[in-house]
DNA sequence: AAATATCAGTTGCATAATAGAACTAATTAT
DNA sequence: ATAATTAGTTCTATTATGCAACTGATATTT
């Protein structure tokens, strides 16, 4: 693949994007957050090649996004944890699950639902807002380049 | 790489993933947003080789992402638009982006901001909230698995 | 109108990421 | 003590992507 590199890109999807790494890294982050530690859970639930699986998760210790912990059971068998760089890709994770949710369901409905833990009822839309909390059109989201000082909409469809 | 596929998974965001295609096809659909309508367009944008944005395209095409159009200009070159479904992947984008600026920021700052079009102001972090509109801590947020009723919390680190 | 340049690809070859299987040392269970 | 599990490593095969050259259609210039 010649592995082109988003990194030095500016933009900031693109920079987020190479720093996460893969698709796969996305998936081990979300069991991460639904409590997977160690090397097996990840394998187990991804069906993800033994290598590929390795390289990632030391991509993603490496990137700050993951970090090994001692296991609080005694364990000798090393556990990756969410650091709060990691923990803060949630809002990512769930917008990414509404939109699966509503654009390409599965026939037996979400496998699992993201809940108010107090309520217990399913989690709002995430969706942008304007700083009176309201929620937004996407047609009311702008944006400003910061090199010519050009202003102009998203959406221009 | 023998293209393990993530659609049969049962979990939102897999499915999602599988459905968007690549890390390119985010960076189209960025694109996309920010009013790029033509190959070149995309091709000049990301520096993407010609015959993997040619499928990448066709692949959004075909996902119902992207649709082609007739140039509202009269011109006879082909033009790419988000459909409704594309559009709605705004808060993902936004929350890459967001991420992004706070955690992997470019030292010349963002080539671009996000902003609300009638304020001109940044835009408020896309997050999770509650029913009533409330911003919410990442350890209130829950989870329920469909086959099991168990219930369980996100991040159990 | 003819010539030139641009556009939107296609084709063929090289390379990197991933899959899959077999192997291994350390840890845990029996 | 023995067996099984865990967390990898190493090897080869396959696929996605990169890169360069080519092509027919459209758009621009002379």
């Amino acid at each position: 693949m010649k592995a082109k590199s988003f990194s030095e890109m500016q933009c900031s999807i693109a920079r987020t994007l190479e720093h996460v790494g893969s698709w796969w890294s996305l998936l081990i982050i979300r069991d991460a957050m639904m409590g997977a530690r160690r090397f097996k859970h990840f394998e187990e639930s991804l069906g993800i090649a033994k290598n590929t699986l390795t390289s990632r998760l030391a991509q993603l210790v490496e990137g700050g996004i993951l970090e090994k912990m001692v296991p609080p059971d005694g364990s000798k068998h090393e556990e990756y944890g969410l650091t709060e760089k990691g923990r803060e890709l949630a809002p990512v994770m769930i917008a990414l699950a509404q939109w699966g949710d509503k654009w390409v369901a599965h026939e037996k409905g979400p496998s699992t639902e993201i809940i108010v833990a107090d309520t217990g009822m399913k989690l709002p839309r995430i969706w942008p807002r304007k700083e009176n909390g309201e929620i937004m059109e996407l047609s009311e989201i702008g944006m400003k380049r910061s090199n010519g000082a050009s202003e102009k909409n998203w959406f221009t469809n």
